[in-house]
DNA sequence: TGGAACATGTCAACAGCACTGACATAAATT
DNA sequence: AATTTATGTCAGTGCTGTTGACATGTTCCA
């Protein structure tokens, strides 16, 4: 819905989408102590069961240390744990408990609700033909929209 | 291009393409001994000229003490001017030096790239109709795909 | 079998970037 | 003249990333 279709808008919308996209789950952490970091780990394992710890730290692109420090807050509070490999008992295989299913199951929830809020938003053909422009306008608060909007515009007349 | 057509696909794709979008102005930001949070106030100043420091704390969404840190290098280093409001004398206005300017543009380049790398997947007719997945799959780096779509397959398998 | 390679865990130090709380100054407003 | 606003700054803290070094147990290969 803003203005120029240019992917430098594009650049500009990921922004504030990611940014209100993180920001839902962000407030649930907060009440169990948890941060990010906690959320990524908690997804991935939640949503592939038995993954390693070498295959998270691909996903992840985090070393090693920095994972042990989320993970071990985790498996410590009872929300993931770890099995001996059965094929290569190096392994340390990941699960989520049901008190960590839980938890991943709240916080993808709130994210799903952004999401298809985003997506309802194309399919009312409010956009036509859907873009990714709309789709990550859509991602934004519905209150703050209306601000990205006017600031986006004042680009559009200043500069070219 | 991954298999199913869930919400909660798009979250994970949302975490994948923007872990490879922010890695690549993190390798020209580091060069100058520049973070993320240099990248934002750099962009968004280039893009707005004269955004006061209330807008770019409403932007960013930080504290004044976050900003102020950030903004300090790059006025120090001359990436960044303040001018005084001409209006409202307490304001400070922030512009670009032409120094600023050029990073900023490289920073946009190689971003821009990307995005256009993503939208041209849509065009090209690969995904039809062009939908949010396609176009967030396409800002994956192009060597990273396949192991993230591997990895996608395998939920779809073993849950549903 | 013995040594190399591998998967993982851990300790310590450090950097970037957020936060809170408190206080200061100059300009605008009432 | 008093208050509010826009901004700057000091000090302390927390989370999450980094590097480097070292340890343990397992697997694999010569």
């Amino acid at each position: 819905m803003p203005a120029g279709e240019s992917g430098d808008d594009l650049i500009e919308l990921l922004f504030f989408a990611y940014r209100d996209f993180v920001g839902d789950p962000d407030r649930i952490l907060a009440q169990y102590g948890f941060g990010r970091a906690h959320h990524r780990v908690l997804h991935f394992v939640d949503r592939y069961p038995g993954l390693t710890i070498a295959e998270l730290l691909d996903i992840l692109r985090i070393t090693k240390q920095s994972l042990n420090r989320v993970l071990k807050d985790l498996i410590g509070q009872d929300y993931i744990t770890q099995k001996t490999g059965t094929s290569d008992r190096r392994q340390r295989l990941l699960f989520c408990t049901s008190a960590g299913t839980a938890l991943a199951g709240d916080l993808i929830r709130v994210q799903s609700r952004r999401v298809a809020r985003a997506l309802a938003n194309l399919e009312a053909g409010r956009a036509m033909p859907p873009s990714a422009e709309s789709f990550l306008f859509g991602m934004i608060e519905p209150e703050e929209r209306a601000a990205v909007r006017r600031l986006m515009a004042r680009r559009v007349r200043s500069a070219a």
